[in-house]
DNA sequence: GATGAATGAGCTTTCATTCAT
DNA sequence: AATGAATGAAAGCTCATTCAT
C-alpha cells in the first residue's frame, strides 16, 4: 500500500523542482533573505518526505538525500546571483530545521562547509571559552560536588543543590541539561584536572624509576587534597547510559597509549619489567592498589595522613612484597 | 565461551575502549589536541580508502561513509571527555583534508552543525536588522503564528517564538503582556481581517444567490490560502477567560446583524428559503459545513486542491442533496 | 574498524552454536525448566550481537535473524524432548528479554504460534473484558471528563482528576500510562460509543431520505445529551503524536467505506444526489454544519432546545437554501 | 504545488486515511470485528504474492515482509481505536492463514507478544510450584542480583525484582523488611561466601610465598565465575546508614586480625616484607590491584579469560615491576 | 502466606515572567 | 529599547511501601 521508492523519488523531484524554481521568493528586491519562508517551505517538504515514507530509517535516508541536493543547487544558485553570505543563514535555517525534524545527519558540499569554518572567528577554535558566564557555573558543580558526596548522587536532590549554590532551582537547569549531566559534567572536569596533573608531572625527564616514584607521590597527594572529588569519581554510579566510573576510566584510557610509549621509551636501562602487552594491567593494577589504600584511609576516618602510605606503595609496586633487601628501609617509616 | 587475548584483539578493534586509544593520540601529554597528528590520520585513512576503491565516485562514496561515521563517533567520545571545542577544530582539519582529496561532500551529525552555527556571530548573519517597532510586533506575530499552528499553543514556547522572530524573549513581553495577550492579538487582528475580506465581497452589489456562491468561493479560497491561520482561529483553545474559537465568533457575531439584514433585503425574488429566524442557524450551519470540508483537507496532507470542493459546497448549500434536477450539473463540475 | 558482516555471522555462529549445546543446562534432570539460567545466556547473547553491531537497525537485523534461527532450534529440541509445554515458557521468557533490549520484532515459526494461542482460553478474545476491575477505571474517566471539559486539557491537572475521582494520583497511572494517554482513552471510548450509536440507527432498513433525517435527529439528540462529551472530542487539543479530533476522525474514517456503501445501496430510488466521488465531501460538511449549529447552542448558554433546530438542519442538508416550497413549513417550527 | 484530485488518488493508497478505510472492511455495522472478511482478504494478498513470486523462498521472504508490516500497522491503528482484542483475534486469523499456505515463520512485534503472552493464565506455564519458603527468598535474591546488576540499585525497581523471581510484590516484603534491607542480606551473605571461600583456601598448610600464589588465583577465578556478584559488592551504593562497599570491607576486616596472625607465622623463611605495620596497607593495595585487573577485564566486555592475567598479578605483588631476574619467565606466562 | 491494587511523598523538569544590565 | 540570565511555581510522573482480600 506505500508507495515503491521509486514513487517517492519522482515525488520528490516534482517537488524539489519547485523549490528551486521558487528560490526567489526567499529574497527581497533588495537582496534580504526571507528567512520565515525559507523555512515554511523547508518544513512542508520535510513533512510530506515523511509521510511518504514507510519508517523512520527510510525518512532519514530521503530526506539526506533530499536536501543535501537541494542545498547544493540552491547555494550555487545563490553564488550565481552574487549572495553568498545568504547561503550561510538558508544554511542554519536548514540545519535547524533537520533537528526539529529529528534528522540525525545531512550531507553538505565540502567546499560551502569550508567557507563557514573560516567565517569562525579563530579564538573559538582554541581552548575553551569558559571564562566570565562560569562563575555560577563553577557555584553550581562545586555545591553538587559537597551535596553527591554527602548523600550519594541519587538521595541528593538539585534542590539541596541549587539551595547550597544560592541560586535558583532553574538555573542549574540553565546551566545542565539535567541532574545527569550536571554530575557528568563535574566527573568530566575533574577526570581531565586530576589526569592533566598526572601529565604535567610525567612530561619532567628523567629515569623512569624516579618517575614512578615522583608519580605515586603525587596522585597520593592529590587525592589526599581532593578526597570528595576522588570519591565522587571511583563511587560507580549507574546512568542512563554509563557509570560514572567509567567516565574517569574512559579519560584515563584515552591517554594511555602516549603514556605507555612514554614509559617504554623512558626505561632506557630496561630494568622496569613492563611489556607493551603488560603495561595496561600492570598500570591499571597499580592505580587499584592506590585506590586501596585510599580507601582504607576513608574507613579509617582520615585519621592519619595518607602520604605516610607513599613509601609502602611505591616499595611494593616496585619490587613487591618478596626478596631483596633493597627496600628494607620503606617499612620502617610506615606509621 | 571465552576467547583467548589473541583472538580478541581484532574483535576489540570494532570496540570503543580502542578508539579511546586512538582517539588519544591526538592529544598531546598536555591535554591539548594535536591537529598535525588527527590530519596526518586522516590523510592516510582517505589515501588508503582511494586506492582500494576503483573509481572516482565508488571512492567519494566510501570515502563518505566512512569519514561521516568516523566523525560521529570522535566527536561523541569528544563530548564525552567534555572537550566539545576541541570537535569544531577537528572537524575543521577534516573538511579541509576532504576538500583537498576532492571530496565532494561529506556527511554530517546535525546537532553537532547547529552547535557550530550558533558560535558563528550573529551580526555576520544578520545583514541589516533596523525596522520599526511595528514591523518587530508583526515579525513576533507572524512568527507566532508558524509556531502555534506547529506545535500547539500550549506545547509552544515563548522561547520558540522569540528565536523565530529573531528577538530577544523580553522583547515579547515589551509588545504584548503575556503570552495568552500575543495569542489574543493574533487572533483579533487575523479574525477582523478575514471578516473584512468576506465583508468587502458582501458589499459587491448583486443578486443573493449569485452574491452565496461569490462569498463560499472567495471563502474557500481565503482559508485555503492561509490554512494555520484559520486553523488556529478554529483551535478552540482554552484560555483564562475564553476560549479562542469564542474569540472569532464573537467577531462574527457582532458583524451578524448587519449582514443578516443585508441578505434578507437582497433576497428581492424571495427564492432564497432563509427568515429572520433561521438566518443565524444556516448562516453558521454553512459555515460548520465549509470548515469540515477543510479539515478534510488537512486530513487528507493538503495533497488535493481545496478550491475544487466549491462546486459542491455550492450545491449542497443551495439545493441540498436531495430532489429537484436543477442542479444536475454540479456533479459533473466537480472533480 | 568495526567488523564486517560476515565477520559478525561467524561470531554468533560460534556463540549460537553454543547455546543449543547448552539447552540441558536449563533443564533439571526432573524436567523443570530454568527460567533464570536461560534468561541469563539470553541476554548475554543479545548483548553481544548489540556490542558487535554498528547501528541499532544492524543490531536488531542481525537479532532478529539469530534469534529466529535458534527459537527454531530450541523449540524442536524440546519437541524431541517430549517437553513442548516449556517451549511457551522459553518463549515467553525470550520475548521479555527481546522488550527489553529493545527489539521491536521478532521472527517466530507460525506452528508454535498456533500452539500458543490455541492455549489461550477463548473467551479471552471474545469482545472486551472490561468487567470487574473497570469500575475504578471508569470513575477516573468521567472524573477526567469533567475536569478536561471545565479547565481544558492543559490547565487541568492530573492532581485534580484524581482527586475528583476519589482516588490517588498514583491510581490514576496504574489505569492509564500518562495523562495523554488518560485522554485519549477517553476520547477512543467515546468516540466509539458516539458512532456505534449511530451505526445501531443506520442499520435500521428504511428509504434512505427517512433514514437521514433519522439519523440527523438522533445525532442532535445524542450531542444535546452529553454536550462536554462532544465538547472535549471536537477541542483539538494538540498532542504529542496527534491531536484529539483526529482521533475522532480516524475512527469516523475507519467506517466511512461501509457507510457509503449502504448510503448508495440505499438510494434505491435515485433521489440523493451524492456519488462516490462526492460523498465524503457532503458527509463530513453535514457533519460540520451540525457542529456548528451545536456550537451556536453552546454560544447562547443552552437556553433553547437543541432539538429545535433538527427541522432547520434537515431541510437544509436535503434541500438546500434555495428553491421548491416542499419545506415551506420547516422555518416555522423554528424557535 | 497542489495536485489535483485524480493525481493523488494514487497516493493517498499510502496515507493512513486510505489504511482506516480498509480496516473500517473487517468491521461490521455495530462495530465487531469480521473474521470473515479479514480472513478472505488475508487469504487473497497472500495468493496474489505467491503467484508474483518465482519460487518457494521468494515467496516465503515476500510474504514475511508483507505479512509484518501489514499486522504491525493494523495492530497500531487498532490500538489507536481502543481495540486492543479484536487485534489478538486478527492476529490468530493472520497465523492460522499463514500455517495453511505453507508459511514457516511471520515476524512479529515484541511488545505485542507480550501482550498475548501475558494473556495466558499462569497456572499453564507455571507447572508445580511448591517451594520451601528458604528456595522463595534464594528465588529473590538471585532475581535481585541479576537486577541489580543489570541496572544498578537505584534504577532497578522491586517490581523488576519480584517479576524475575516470579513472586509477588507483596512476597518480598514478606521475606525483606525494605528493598534496603533486600541489598544488604544480599551483600552479606554473598560477602560471607566470598570470604569463606578465601579462608578454605588459607587454611591449607603451604609455605607463604606459595599460598599467596594460590590465592591469587583462587580469588581470581572466584570474581571471574561470579562477576556480577563481585560487581554489586564493590558497586558503591550509597544507603541510609552505610555504603555497600563498606559492608564487605567491614567482613574483610572482621577477619584481618586472624588472616595477619597467619601470614606473619607463615613467613617462616622471612622472605616476605610484611610487618605488622605494613600488612594492611599491602594487603588492601593488593586487594584493590586485582580489584581493578577486574575492572579493566569488565571494560573490555569480558573478551578474554579473567585467568589469563593471574601470572602478571602475582609477578607484581611478589617481585614489582622492577628489577632481578627471577621473574623473567613472568612475561612469557601471561596471555 | 501470597497477592497486587492502592497509595502519596517526593522527585525531576519546564517555562512564563521578571528585571538588572 | 533591547536583552537574556535568573527565577520558582507548578506540573507530570515514579516507585517503595502498605494492606485488604
Amino acid at each position: 500500500m506505500k508507495k515503491k521508492k521509486e514513487d517517492i523519488v519522482e515525488l520528490l523531484g516534482g517537488e524539489s523542482t519547485q523549490l528551486f524554481a521558487e528560490i526567489g521568493r526567499y529574497f527581497s528586491a533588495d537582496g534580504s533573505f526571507s528567512e520565515d519562508e525559507f523555512r515554511r517551505s523547508l518544513r512542508a517538504s520535510l513533512t510530506s518526505i515523511r509521510n511518504n515514507t514507510d519508517d523512520d530509517a527510510s525518512f532519514r535516508n530521503h530526506a539526506d538525500v533530499w536536501l543535501s541536493t537541494k542545498l547544493r543547487e540552491i547555494i550555487d544558485h545563490l553564488h550565481d546571483r552574487g549572495m553568498p553570505e545568504a547561503s550561510i543563514r538558508l544554511f542554519k535555517t536548514a540545519v535547524e530545521e533537520c533537528s526539529r525534524v529529528g534528522l540525525p545527519k545531512v550531507s553538505l558540499p565540502t567546499d560551502f562547509l569550508n567557507e563557514i569554518l573560516c567565517s569562525i572567528p579563530h579564538h573559538k577554535l582554541d581552548k575553551e571559552r569558559k571564562d566570565t558566564p562560569n562563575e555560577k557555573k563553577t557555584r553550581i558543580m562545586d555545591a553538587a560536588l559537597t551535596v553527591f558526596s554527602q548523600d550519594g548522587y541519587h538521595r541528593a536532590t538539585v534542590d539541596a543543590v541549587a539551595h547550597l549554590a544560592g541560586v535558583a532551582k532553574g538555573s542549574v537547569y540553565r546551566h545542565f541539561k539535567s541532574k545527569e549531566d550536571l554530575l557528568k559534567s563535574l566527573l568530566t572536569v575533574s577526570s581531565s584536572e586530576m589526569l592533566d596533573y598526572v601529565n604535567h608531572i610525567l612530561s619532567i625527564d628523567m629515569e623512569l624509576e624516579e618517575q614512578i616514584r615522583v608519580v605515586i607521590k603525587a596522585w597520593v597527594e592529590f587525592i589526599a587534597n581532593n578526597p570528595d572529588l576522588y570519591r565522587l569519581i571511583q563511587s560507580n554510579i549507574q546512568l542512563e547510559n554509563t557509570n560514572t566510573r567509567d567516565i574517569f576510566f574512559n579519560h584515563l584510557f584515552t591517554r594511555l597509549p602516549l603514556l605507555k610509549e612514554r614509559v617504554l621509551s623512558l626505561n632506557r636501562k630496561n630494568r622496569i619489567r613492563i611489556t607493551n602487552l603488560t603495561f595496561d594491567t600492570i598500570f591499571l593494577g597499580s592505580y587499584g592498589f592506590v585506590d586501596w589504600v585510599f580507601y582504607k584511609w576513608l574507613r579509617f576516618g582520615k585519621t592519619y595522613d595518607l602520604r605516610d602510605e607513599v613509601p609502602v606503595i611505591t616499595e611494593m609496586l616496585l619490587h613487591g612484597c618478596i626478596g631483596g633487601t633493597s627496600s628494607a628501609g620503606a617499612t620502617e617509616e610506615k606509621i
